[in-house]
DNA sequence: CTCAGTCATGTTAGCGCTGTCACGCAACGA
DNA sequence: TCGTTGCGTGACAGCGCTAACATGACTGAG
C-alpha cells in the first residue's frame, strides 16, 4: 500500500518510466525484457511494495497459479502425510494450493469440482477413482491436467498415482497366514470404496486359504479412532472368541486393538496377531511394535505435484499415465508368532 | 461450459431477457430482485450450468469470499483438529479457505501474510502471537478482520482465541506434584514459542515446589513423534535415573515414553508418571490411559471462523476481543500413583 | 392531480492485468 | 541500397463482474 491506495503494475511502470506491459513481462517472462530494465523494475517493485493481484491476472489470462486439491478429509493423518508431500513440492514453485474437503460425499465432491474448475485452476489433484458419473465427466472435460491419487485402477482420467488397496490387503493377509494364524478377523471403519477394496483383498486371500468366515468381520460406518479399535475388538471377540489374528483397516484401529488386548491380557503376538494399515510412525514405536502395511503417502503427494507441474508445462499430454507406488508389509513383533512363542 | 465457451453472467441474462447486473443481483443480493425474475434466473443458471468467476468478482468488487488461514503445519494433528473446526464452520457459508503453511518460520509467515493480504481476503486467521515485527504491522494495517488462534496473550491485533500454554503446563505440573511425584522431568520437541511457554509453566510450578532441576529436562528442535518420545526418554533416564514423572510437550512424545517404559518394565504410574499435552483421542484409549491436558482445538477453529464471520458482517469492530477457551487436566491412570485410580 | 418516495431494473465505466498485434531499431546478407 | 530478421517495447482492447448512478413504473400523501 502507498497512500492507502493499492500499488498496481502501472504505478511500478510509471516509477520506472516504462509501460505496464513491460513490468508484467518482467514478472512473467523475464527473458523477454532487457536485463537493465528488469533490474530497475525489480528495484521499483521492492521500493513500492507492489504485490500482483491474482484476481486481475486470472481474469486477464484465464489462467491461475492455483492447484486444486480435493480430498475426503483434512483430519485423517493419512491425508495429512499426502498434504505434506503436496505442500513440500509446491513450495518452491509459484503455485498455490486450494484445498477442498469432500467429507467422503461424492455429491460434495461434484460440487467442489464444479467450483474448482470454474476457477480455471492450473491443475487438479483428486482423491481416488470413485467419482460420481457427473464428477467423472467434469474431470474428463477439464481444461487442465488432473491427477488422481491414493489408488490405482482402470481408466485414469489423466494421470494416476497410488497403489492397489486390494493387493496391499491381500499381501498383509497372506503374511498373517504365513505366520500361522488361522482364525483371521477383519476390522473396518468408515467403509468407503477404498476400504471396501481392502476388505475384498483380505477376503480373497483368506478364502483362498479356506480361512474366511463372515463371523470374524466387524465393520462400521463411523470414522475410525483408537478407542473405536478397542470397542470393535470387544465386539469381535465376543462374536468369535477363537479368533487369533486381526487385520485392521488402519493403524488407529490396530493400536486400539492392541491396547484392548493388553487390557484383556491376551498376549500379542502369541494369542493374538495384529496387523494395521498405513504404517504410521507410531506403529514401529509401539510396544510391541505393530505390523502394518507401509504406504508411500508423502511420496504420493510430492510426485503428484511434480507430475502435475510437468503436465502443466507441456500442456495435457501424459494422459493415461499410471504410477503404482506399491506398498510394503512391515513385519513386526505383533505378528511374529511361531519362531519363539507357543501357539494355542 | 456450452459450446466449449465459458458461460458468463451475460449469457444467463440474455437467456432470461434481463441485463447482466440483474443476474448479478439475483446472486449477491436476491432481496433486491423480484421473486419472479429470481426464479427464472435460477432456472437459467441451472440450465446453462453457469458458475460465477471469482476472479472477475474479486476484481470488480475488491472483495473476495476467501478466508486466509496461516498455520505452521498441516501435518501436526493439533492443527488438523483446528482445521476440522474451521472447515466445519465455513462449510455452510459462501466463504472459502485459503491455507498457508509457515513451517514454523516467521519469515515465511511474513511472506505469506503479504501474499494473502494482497488478495483482499474477507478475513484472516493466523496462528499464535509471535509474528515478526513486520508481520505484526501488516496484520495491524490489514483491511479485514484478523483472528489470532492457539494462544491468548497481551495486545491482540484484533480478535484472539486460544488458551494460556503457560497456565496449562503449570496446572499439569501441579497435578503431578499433587500425585506425589517429586523428580519431575520435562520433555520438549520442536521448541517453538508456544512450547517455550509451556516449559516456563512447568518450570515455574516445579520451582515453586522446590522440585525443578535442569538435569531432568530434555529438548530438541526436531519435530516430535512417538519414536522421538521413546528416544528422548532413554536420554532423559540416563542423565537422571531417579526421575519419577515426565511432563511431555505433547501426546506423541508421551505415548513414546509410555512404550519405552513398557519396554524397560518401568511400571506406569507407580515407578513413572506420564503426562501429555493436547489430549488426543488415543490418550484415553491407551493402556494404561494417559493423563493429558485437554485443549479445545476443534472449538477454537470453529469459533474463530464464527467470530470472523461476525466481524466481517459488521466490519471490523470487535478489536481487542480475547476469548480464553481454557484447558482441562484429564487425570488418568498414567499419573494415578498410589491407591486411588483416576476415572475416564 | 401532482410530486416526492420507493422499488425494480438498466446503463456506464472500470477493477488490474495480459493477449495480440504493431512498431522502431540494429544487424546482416544480397 | 534495400529487404529481412529478430529483439525489446508499447498501444489497445477486453477478460467477467459489480459500484454507482440513472431510469421508469408505481404508490400514496397532500
Amino acid at each position: 500500500m502507498r497512500d492507502g491506495r493499492k500499488v498496481t503494475l502501472s504505478d511500478v511502470a510509471a516509477h520506472v518510466g516504462v509501460s505496464a506491459i513491460t513490468v508484467s513481462r518482467a514478472l512473467r517472462t523475464p527473458e523477454k525484457v532487457s536485463l537493465k530494465l528488469r533490474e530497475e523494475i525489480s528495484r521499483a517493485i521492492d521500493l513500492l511494495g507492489y504485490v500482483p493481484d491474482p484476481a486481475a491476472r486470472a481474469l486477464a489470462s484465464s489462467r491461475t497459479d492455483v492447484i486444486g486439491v480435493i480430498i475426503p478429509s483434512v483430519t485423517n493423518s493419512v491425508f495429512a502425510d499426502v498434504l505434506r508431500g503436496i505442500y513440500t513440492a509446491v513450495e518452491k514453485t509459484p503455485f498455490d494450493i486450494q484445498l477442498g474437503n469432500t467429507r467422503y460425499s461424492p455429491l460434495k465432491e461434484e460440487k467442489l469440482l464444479k467450483v474448482f474448475l470454474g476457477q480455471k485452476p492450473a491443475g487438479l489433484i483428486v482423491s481416488g477413482i470413485d467419482q460420481s458419473e457427473r464428477g467423472r465427466s467434469l474431470l474428463e472435460t477439464a481444461s487442465c491436467p488432473v491427477v488422481q491419487i491414493m489408488e490405482t485402477g482402470e481408466n485414469p482420467v489423466d494421470i494416476m498415482i497410488g497403489f492397489s488397496h486390494y493387493e496391499a490387503a491381500r499381501a498383509a493377509t497372506i503374511h498373517l497366514i504365513e505366520q500361522g494364524y488361522r482364525k483371521l478377523a477383519f476390522m473396518g471403519a468408515r467403509m468407503d470404496p477404498r476400504t471396501q477394496r481392502r476388505f475384498q483383498g483380505f477376503r480373497q486371500a483368506a478364502a483362498e486359504a479356506g480361512l474366511f468366515s463372515e463371523e470374524r468381520v466387524v465393520t462400521t460406518a463411523e470414522p475410525s479412532s483408537v478407542s473405536l479399535g478397542s470397542q470393535l475388538f470387544c465386539e469381535l471377540i465376543e462374536q468369535a472368541p477363537d479368533l487369533d489374528a486381526v487385520f485392521c483397516i488402519n493403524d488407529d484401529l490396530a493400536l486400539g486393538v492392541m491396547f484392548e488386548a493388553q487390557r484383556r491380557r491376551l498376549s500379542v503376538p502369541d494369542r493374538l496377531g495384529i496387523c494395521g494399515f498405513n504404517d504410521l510412525e507410531m506403529m514401529a514405536a509401539a510396544e510391541p511394535p505393530i505390523t502394518s502395511v507401509r504406504t508411500f503417502r508423502y511420496e504420493m503427494g510430492k510426485r503428484a505435484v511434480e507430475m502435475l507441474l510437468e503436465a502443466i508445462a507441456v500442456g495435457r499430454g501424459h494422459r493415461g499415465t499410471i504410477v503404482d507406488l506399491g506398498f510394503e508389509v512391515r513385519k513386526r513383533a505383533s505378528t511374529a508368532r511361531g519362531s519363539c512363542g507357543a501357539s494355542d
